[in-house]
DNA sequence: ATAAAACTTAGAGCTAAGGTGAAGTCAAGA
DNA sequence: TCTTGACTTCACCTTAGCTCTAAGTTTTAT
């Protein structure tokens, strides 16, 4: 099977600008085109964009990404390279996760610490 | 207690420039100023600015903070729109953390993917 | 009292990650 | 054949959030 950008667009809510961007800038390695020069999508290409929609969206930023496609571009000689990066990122994901759960935690006090104010003011508000 | 903006820079891990920058952009109130006019933070400058850290470090843009912040000037009257903020933030940040927990799952995914490939290829190479 | 360090404002410049628009090519249907 | 719509490249525009510079003033330590 084969997509065009369009099919590829709609199925990953990433226009199709920024796909062509992404190719452009290294992000998503080459993709093979039709006869008058459309962009088909394969399996695997989108398999790999879901990866880096993955990495993207736990805060690596673009040129990293590249780096990353790059190797994979060089084949199997540099999977232990990617595997190092890959497991950076996972530790990365978890510090980010910890940090979320800390700022949640704050969140949630500072909001239960408006409400009891909120109360105060009911409560004051009724005595008259 | 007061502090200078260099004690704050320390203590909060964000650059003079910045905090002037936030405070230019209404992200924070106006600071008091000394005879000379150099700013002193107060303790609940500190607080507020906690707080503010933590509604960017969750994803809220500036603007949003600002307007935060603005309400906060207004005094008690806007107790209630500050409490939807701040519980509409607390949505968020949890929307996030569900994110943030299937993109880890989906690294660990593929590293343990690689590192499959990995065994085998030493399998392989020990064999000859 | 004076020198060095830290402060002030105003404003220009930078980076990341896109978005926009022009100008042209190509393929398929009425 | 003509028109419609998706495709191409290329160059410039936008936004958020800083970051730095310049030129001058204040604070602090000796």
């Amino acid at each position: 099977m084969s997509y065009t950008i369009k099919e590829v667009a709609e199925r990953t809510n990433i226009s199709a600008h920024v796909l062509r961007y992404y190719e452009k800038e290294g992000v998503l390695p080459r993709i093979d085109r039709s006869q008058g020069g459309s962009r088909r999508y394969t399996d695997e290409d989108l398999d790999l964009l879901g990866l880096i929609t993955c990495l993207k969206n736990t805060g690596m930023p673009l040129k990293d990404i590249r780096t990353f496609v790059q190797l994979r571009e060089e084949g199997p000689v540099t999977l232990a390279q990617r595997r190092d990066i890959l497991k950076a990122q996972q530790q990365n994901v978890l510090e980010r996760l910890e940090e979320m759960r800390m700022n949640y935690e704050k969140v949630t006090k500072k909001l239960a610490y408006y409400d009891g104010l909120l109360a105060e003011r009911q409560a004051e508000g009724a005595k008259k």
